[in-house]
Formats: C-alpha cells, sequence, structure tokens
DNA sequence: AATTTTCCCGCAAACGATTGCAGTAGGAGT
DNA sequence: ACTCCTACTGCAATCGTTTGCGGGAAAATT
C-alpha cells in the first residue's frame, strides 16, 4: 500500500518557498526569519512531517548506526550483553541493528555484508560457533571498518576485543570444585573449534595438574550446547566404570541440562556430584539445587564493547585494542558439599 | 576514521564509461556487451565493491525491511516469535530491525518513530507494559504504514493482529486445576492496563463460574512480572487465612518466581498447591516440580505476523484482520496431583 | 548504396535531503 | 543619492544509485 510521506518538497512547493529555506527552518538554523520559520513548522506538523532519514543518512554519509551480530537472542547472556550494548550506543547518539546468526557461519557473512552494504559504522561482533576461518572479518580490517569482537572471538584476528580471562576463570571454578573436595572431575566443553570453549577446559587443566589431580580425556566432553546432546554427554560421563563427582561446565545452557540429567539419574547434586556452570543466568537461582556459576560482567562488556567501537570511529588511525575484564565465581548450592576436615582450605 | 568504499563512479571513471553501465553490468541487465560486463564486474571484485544500500534505497524508494518491535528479548516467548519473524520475513526477501522498548511508553513511540523515519515498510509491534494510550499507533494507520499487533494488543486499534484466545487458554488452565482436585484458586496477574493478563484473569473466572466455585478478589493478585513483585505475591497468598490450593500464573516469569518463593516456604508442589503457567518456556522441563504452562504457537505466531505484514504492504487497500491462534496446555508435573475418585472427571 | 534494425552505451533526471555561495531587498550610514 | 551592511532566501551541486530515452555505430535488409 501507497505510504502517506510529506517531503520537504511539498511542504516549500505549499508555502512558495525553497526546499533549502524549509530544511534550515525546521532545523533550527539561523538565518531564518521566525514568521516563515513559524509557517514551515506549522506547516510540517499539520502535514505529519517526519524526515527521511534514508535521504539524510545518504548526504550526510553517515547512519549513526552500529550494527551487532551475535549467535542468537534465546541465550540469557547475549539478550543482556545486548541491551546494555544498545544503552550504551543510545547514549553515544547511536541506534543499533541486532542480528543474529543461529550459529551459521553462512548467516553470519550475509548479515556482515548486510550491514556493511546499509552502511552501519561498525560492528560489534560474537562469532558463530561454526565461523572457523575469518576471511570475511579480513575484509572487515581491509575496508577498514571498524569492529569490535565480544566473547567469542579469535586469537588469529588482530581486532579489537572485549573478552573476560577465561582460562583463570574456569581455573578459579575447578579450583572451587577440589576445595569441596572432588578428586574426579569432568568437564563437559562446547564444540572443538570454539576459543572460549577451549580456553575453559585449558584452565580446567591447569587446576588439575596444579593440584596434582590426573587428567583422563575421556572425562572432557565436547558438545554443540544443546539440551540433547548436553543431557547425551553427562549420561555418557556418567556411565565411565569410575564416574566423576565434581563437573565443570562451560556455559549454563550446559549446565542446567546436565542437572536434569543427574537428576533424572537419581544423582544427588552437589553430594555424589558437585557442580559448577559459567554466566551466572539468573534461572541458576531457580534450580534446587541451585546453579554455582561463573558471573561475566555484563553490563561493561556491552559498555566496553561500544567504547572500543567509538574509540574506532573517532580516532584516524584506530590501533586494535584488548580490554580484559574480570569475572567472578558465585558460588551456590551445586557446588557446596559438605567436606572433611583434612581437606579443608 | 575513514572508511574505505568504492562507488559505482569509481568504476566508471576507472573504465572510462558511465555510471549506467556499470549498474547495469553489475546487476546482469541485458543489453551490455560481454567484454564490457566482465571488465566491470572484474575490476568491482578487484576493488571490493559493494552497492551502497542506502542510496538504492532512497532511489527504489522501498527499504525491504520491517521493524519488530518488542518489550524485551530477555524474555522467551518474544525472543522466539522474533526468531520465527525474521526466518519468515528471510524468506519473502525483507530484513528485520528488532528494537527493544523495555516496557517503557516512551522508548516505544521513539523506536517507532525511528522506525518509520528509515523508512521501514512496516511494523510488527508488541506493546509495552506501560503503554495505555495508542496517539502514536494511530499515526501509522493515518499514514498508511502497515502495522501488526501481536500478543499484547489492545482493543481499541483497528490493526491487524495475531493473537491467541487468553480467555479460553486461561479457562482451559484453570478447569484442569479444578479437575485435579483444587478448590480455593488464585491467579497471580500482570499489570492492570496489560489486556492480555486481564484476559487471561477473565479466562480464570469463567471456569470458576462455570465450576461454581467461589470467587475472591483477594486471590487475584497483580504484579510488574519482576521476580521480586512475584514472589512477594506468592508469599501474600500464602499469608491469606485460608491460602489457595491452587494457583494460574499469566506467565512463566511469574510462576517460575512463584514456585521459587513456595519452595523457600517449603510448599509441597503439586500436592499443597497445584499450579499451571503461561508460554511454555523451555525451562517448565527443568524444574522440579516441572511446571505445566499454556503453550503459545510461537512458530506459527511470528508466520502469520509476517503474513499479515505483507499482506497489507503488497495490497492497495487492505484491511485489519485478526488471526488468533490455538494454544494447549502441556501438563506438567507442578499441576498433577492425585486426586480422590470422586472428584475425578 | 541506402535504409532499417540491432546492439550498446551515455545523458540526465530522479529519490529526499543538506549546504556553500550568490543574490536581493531594505535599512543604515555618510 | 550613494555605498555598505545586514538579514534572509534561493540556486544548484551533492550523496550513490537507478532508469527512461535518445543516439551512434555496426550489422542486416532491401
Amino acid at each position: 500500500m501507497k505510504t502517506n510521506t510529506t517531503t520537504i518538497k511539498e511542504i516549500a512547493i505549499l508555502l512558495g518557498i525553497s526546499t533549502s529555506t524549509v530544511s534550515r527552518a525546521l532545523r533550527g538554523l539561523p538565518d531564518i526569519k521566525p514568521e516563515t520559520r513559524n509557517a514551515v513548522t506549522r506547516v510540517a506538523e499539520e502535514l505529519d512531517y517526519q524526515p527521511n532519514q534514508v535521504a539524510k543518512n545518504l548526504v550526510k554519509n553517515s547512519t549513526k548506526t552500529i550494527g551487532v551480530v551475535v549467535p542468537g537472542l534465546n541465550f540469557y547472556f547475549f539478550a543482556s550483553v545486548l541491551t546494555s550494548i544498545e544503552e550504551a550506543a543510545l547514549q553515544a547518539g547511536y541506534s543499533v541493528i541486532i542480528c543474529q546468526t543461529h550459529e551459521s557461519y553462512l548467516r553470519e557473512v550475509n548479515q556482515i555484508e548486510n550491514l556493511v552494504n546499509s552502511r552501519v559504522e561498525g560492528l560489534i561482533i560474537s562469532l558463530a560457533r561454526d565461523t572457523t576461518h575469518y576471511g570475511h572479518l579480513e575484509k572487515l580490517i581491509r575496508k577498514k571498518i571498524p569492529v569490535v569482537l565480544f566473547d567469542r572471538h579469535s586469537e588469529e584476528l588482530n581486532i579489537s576485543k572485549v573478552i573476560v580471562d577465561n582460562i583463570k576463570a574456569a581455573f578459579e571454578a575447578t579450583e572451587h570444585l577440589i576445595h569441596r573436595g572432588c578428586k574426579r572431575l569432568a568437564c563437559l566443553a562446547g564444540p572443538l573449534n570454539l576459543l572460549i570453549s577451549n580456553e575453559r577446559v585449558q584452565g580446567f587443566k591447569n587446576a588439575l595438574e596444579r593440584y596434582n589431580l590426573p587428567f583422563y580425556p575421556e572425562y572432557v566432553s565436547h558438545g554443540d550446547f544443546s539440551k540433547e546432546h548436553s543431557m547425551l554427554q553427562t549420561f555418557n560421563l556418567m556411565n565411565l566404570p569410575n564416574p566423576p563427582d565434581g563437573i565443570l561446565t562451560i556455559s549454563d545452557r550446559i549446565g542446567f541440562a546436565a542437572l536434569h540429567a543427574l537428576k533424572q539419574r537419581g544423582v544427588k547434586v552437589p553430594e555424589e556430584i558437585a557442580m559448577v556452570s559459567f554466566n551466572d543466568d539468573p534461572f541458576c537461582n531457580y534450580f534446587t539445587p541451585s546453579v554455582s556459576s561463573v558471573s561475566q560482567p555484563i553490563q561493561e562488556m556491552g559498555k566496553e564493547a561500544v567504547n572500543l567501537l567509538l574509540k574506532q570511529i573517532e580516532s584516524e588511525n584506530p590501533v586494535p585494542e584488548t580490554v580484559m575484564l574480570e569475572t567472578h565465581l558465585v558460588v551456590r548450592e551445586s557446588s557446596m558439599r559438605k567436606i572433611e576436615e583434612k581437606e579443608q582450605i
């Protein structure tokens, strides 16, 4: 259907003046006689004039928008970071366009291309699960389009990032399990090509090593974050001849599914198996037992991502920066088993 | 920083031909000599030419985008509908711009205005909690901008909608509780001005009436969906001289909080209090007891919303349509109390 | 050889705004 | 009466595309 849009030209014709005068009048520029200004604003009001942002963008050669590309909105973590990104962007006078990749590499490439074609002034990206090569991102660098990666990044890329020390975070979470008396520790990880997953596994391993606990490869299981897969991974762990007594899951999505699986099996958490997870989803509180989880500084991540991006947009010759933020472990019931005296730290 | 963008003009100059030829060559239009076409595509490739969507939109006077405005992305329901909207839009060759209102009326007005200024070709909207007057939507009608409301709508507006029969859904959920032997039914509702909340309360009342159960106003409690408020509402119910033995919550967010509160009080669910909720969030499965909930046809809602919108965009004189979709109650543990013989239906 | 047709390609306007510069009218200054 | 400002306003170019129309050269027809 044909939309009713009034243009600056129509106003100009109606008043018998030029479009430039109308434009200036509407924007409150000086050098416009009060009477004409009033006339213009009155007519604009009457005709419900709304400036065409598309035309504005073209002439200004600037859209004042940034694109945000995330794997999905169904995850607490991304939905929340996104909200804080939006907030920070708004403060700076930018609007944001949100895109989901649904973990697909192809979609990621497409979405980024579309955003670039729509002339966003910068991109904040968290990589899809399936992204293993980075030509599309290198292209952005070549085109000098400001980019900031967060959470799901890649070491290969010389791009600004805002991340957390996943190795340290996982180390501390594992350490906590060890302190609570766990001896046979398992880890439910994500896909093999996902950096943050591997980093967390690394932290897990480091902790075992530090505390002289044996590391069995079969105790580290990789999955795709799905509920089904995660539960399967958990069952597999339980079917081992010597099941673990502590599990680190590298995401709440996995953790919740694992907990569910354990419940189905009638395993007592934390008595028989203690558990720590990642992301501190608000639902952690709702579970019985409530779930211990590594909390990421979501607000700050969004804010920092926007900061880094704006810095790039504004500076003439920006250098990639990496901002590393602090995590903290939120201890809840799922990891609080009673410990014997001698083990207490 | 200055972005490296190549324009059609640069290609034209480089090849000593006109921009129109370049434009036609790139778009595969006829009437271009194969050699020139090849030359153009080669240079375009080399220079990483990406068409400026902004300019395209301006001349075509069409953006092939639709705007989606939702209260927030943190809710399973909206995040999911959104995904299915995106899917359907993509199929039809449209991209979507997602906006959150964070339940604020002002934000809703702003976001819609921005989208209109950016010349989206239509809007799919679910109203903010705080939206009580509808001038901004009536303006859209006046401007003949296609709009579809979903879920959170208003009866005052003569606009296309895709909704569910909330009264019926709540009736059935309540009926189910009655069938499971509940006698003193309570309802945890949303804000007083929220239509879907009131509809669900109405369905709740209808069921009580139908089954000759008394209705006590103090058993219907209104809140703002927040965890804190919802828990408080639950405690208040429990503090009544004669606490309920069945609760209908009009959203999982409220339901989960209520369940949490009941657990804190040591109330046995469903034995002492049975519970049914709304939205069928996947987390319903994870709770102990798992939560009975009214499932909404999320996929269809998104698809239908896009359908209705496209119909408006394409037709010359569209009439508002209302699509009402079917819900179904998913019964889980939270409502399955053992019932005595005589009560069995 | 003259005419018609076909095949390519370019000119220029258009989309809806912004903006540098020029121009006009009226009043002030001398 | 002349110049000079000042205060407004309009012209026209511009942003990067698309597109209707016209035109020239080569090929085909007569």
